[in-house]
DNA sequence: TTTGGCTATGACATCGGTGACATGACATCG
DNA sequence: CGATGTCATGTCACCGATGTCATAGCCAAA
């Protein structure tokens, strides 16, 4: 690969005046600067980042790791989404400054992490990103002080800067919305108990109830969503016989994501319910492929994973070019993302006469 | 940040035996290496890739661009899910090797590309994969013959080693394997008629027929997917209802895509028509979230993404340590990259004697 | 004893750029 | 007319590693 100095060479000037040209630094006459970029043109140079790198001691690259770092449960959702729009968020972020990103995965063996971070400080990055691929705390090794990290979709003990999804807030305000259209009886069929997002939805639902006035009704709550296991979709046929034999039926079925709605779309139409006429049914995250591609499609929140990249990109950036101020107050708190609800056909507006008559009906 | 000098100076030796330490391509003595190995320890030293780079003229980088490049519709389908696992496999393959992966995005700009091989080439990156979002013919900027470029879900008019998916052979297994299960009537409703991989399936379908001996219905096989059209869901619920109104309707339903698939069988149950029992599905892509999650789950195609960014890795890597060997006649045909037929509940299996029978006393 | 081979270590040049500084040719100003 | 400033360009050291070569000590074979 040819050199700055075979430019030079070519060009009959000095290197420095390549140099100079390269960079506009300093002024260069015009015939020579025609020279030199007719003889980089010829040679089809391009400059060493390397070696440009020695002296300015500026990289202009950032480093990103992501994996599936988590549970044992790791080898049974390997269908990795979130992390990966979250990785596409940020690289556009990035992109869009100028740095380039480096990018590693872990594998899933969270003992590699060091190793990631070991070659990414060897490239001289100039921040790092790790990225979960489900919002949950984190521990990681140590990075040097001199090196900013930012946490996306996860956080940890020690209040490194991170950006997380607004789960409570999302959930409360699509239950809010169900509760203005009418809604009453609102089922929430949850994730995982032990999943961060499901503690702080569960609030979030509940939330909603308190503001208007709702009782919050302990049978109208369920885990629905035990990962790995072969009979899920009966656990969930299960809940959903219960919900719908209740004394006073829900309305509406709260499902912990776009993919447990997309189960209960089958469950109700194999049961001859039809959605949304007979009951309503939302989901969470605005998978867009399953909430706008199901019939009808499903009233959802958006949980922007590309807006968190992003973000998280911004907010290392911001570190980066001022290292001073990653002190301030509300840098030290994580910062919360949420996005709109989208309402779309899965849920009936008004329906709070229906109910109330259907209830009388019955209850003749 | 410390450098080799500060570690020789703290344990008293000189640079280079500092470098024999980190490198072990020399003997250096018990108590001298324990010197050493306290020092680094002690600055936290980390070696710099830029400086060893500059001697060994190898950067351990390989760079990946990416992005919505294709037709003017890119802002209608920004679900970018390919691409994502294709990275994802790419990234595996990198990381086993030791290489280092760099990533790049055109957002979708063509016209950006050039900017981002230039990118990498002064990062010295000793490989290029450029990867598109969904198999089709692309044109790329000329880059330097001493860095070899694999292109992965695509292919060039230049013979640039590819590897790409066997959308041909696929849907010949599926379509063979339905006609082994009994149907003798299978709708095709494919992707746009101006995608690749519209071309290939449809062969791949037509080939199936010809080995059973079956006639090829131009009936059958319809256009459904019109990407970003409002009506879309309009135009497949007409399609299918012409298809169940024909005097010998099928008994199977081979989608385009498994999202295609999600939309049939919402129409499907929209208008009571059971599935499986009434009519069978078939997907393509094994898009796992919608597969296994529709209920029932869906028979389709694997279109292993992951799979194929690792063969494209690998593919790069031996054009990396055998530059070579790259001419040879293997190297320049695209590697095809096929999976299995996922069997799930969504198709009947052996209802030819229940057709036979439905068509007789239709008949009657 | 000499020679050769091995171990352990250091001096120094080098990779490809850029920063600091110097220089020569003009133009401008007092 | 000499002092000063600006433009255009060159010289040289340096960034942080590693390759080459040299050297010194030690031991065994000749």
């Amino acid at each position: 690969m040819a050199t700055i100095y075979d430019v030079a060479r070519l060009a009959k000037v000095s290197a420095k005046t390549v140099s100079r040209v390269l960079n506009g630094d300093a002024p260069v006459g015009r015939e020579t600067r025609e020279a030199v970029e007719a003889a980089m043109a010829q040679l089809g140079y391009v400059p060493s980042n390397a070696a440009r790198m020695m002296r300015s001691q500026k990289s202009g690259l950032v480093g990103l790791i992501t994996g599936a770092i988590s549970l044992p449960s790791e080898a049974l959702q390997p269908q990795g989404l979130p992390d990966l729009f979250i990785v596409q968020g940020i690289q556009r972020a990035m992109a869009a400054s100028g740095m380039t990103m480096m990018i590693a995965d872990t594998g899933g063996r969270l003992d590699r992490v060091p190793h990631l971070i070991q070659t990414f400080l060897r490239h001289r990055v100039e921040g790092l990103i790790y990225v979960a691929e489900f919002h949950q705390k984190v521990e990681l090794p140590r990075v040097p002080a001199t090196t900013p990290l930012v946490l996306a979709n996860c956080f940890d003990a020690i209040g490194t800067p991170a950006v997380l999804p607004d789960d409570a807030r999302g959930q409360r305000d699509l239950v809010s919305r169900l509760i203005e259209a009418g809604h009453r009886r609102i089922a929430y069929l949850t994730l995982p108990l032990h999943m961060v997002a499901t503690t702080l939805r569960t609030a979030g639902y509940a939330a909603a109830l308190a503001q208007a006035g709702l009782l919050y009704d302990p049978a109208l709550v369920d885990c629905a969503d035990y990962e790995g296991r072969e009979d899920e979709t009966q656990i969930l046929w299960d809940i959903i016989d219960r919900l719908l034999r209740l004394p006073d039926p829900p309305t509406v079925l709260c499902c912990g994501n776009d993919k447990m709605a997309l189960r209960v779309y089958g469950i109700l139409r194999s049961r001859g319910v039809k959605v949304p006429d007979e009951i309503s049914v939302a989901g969470y995250d605005n998978y867009r492929v399953i909430a706008e591609t199901l019939f009808p499609p499903l009233t959802t929140v958006d949980l922007s994973y590309t807006a968190i990249g992003v973000r998280a990109a911004q907010r290392l950036l911001a570190m980066i070019s001022e290292p001073a101020a990653a002190q301030s107050q509300e840098d030290c708190d994580p910062m919360l993302v949420s996005g709109p609800v989208y309402w779309r056909g899965s849920v009936t507006e008004r329906p709070a006469s229906k109910i109330a008559n259907l209830k009388l009906v019955r209850e003749d």
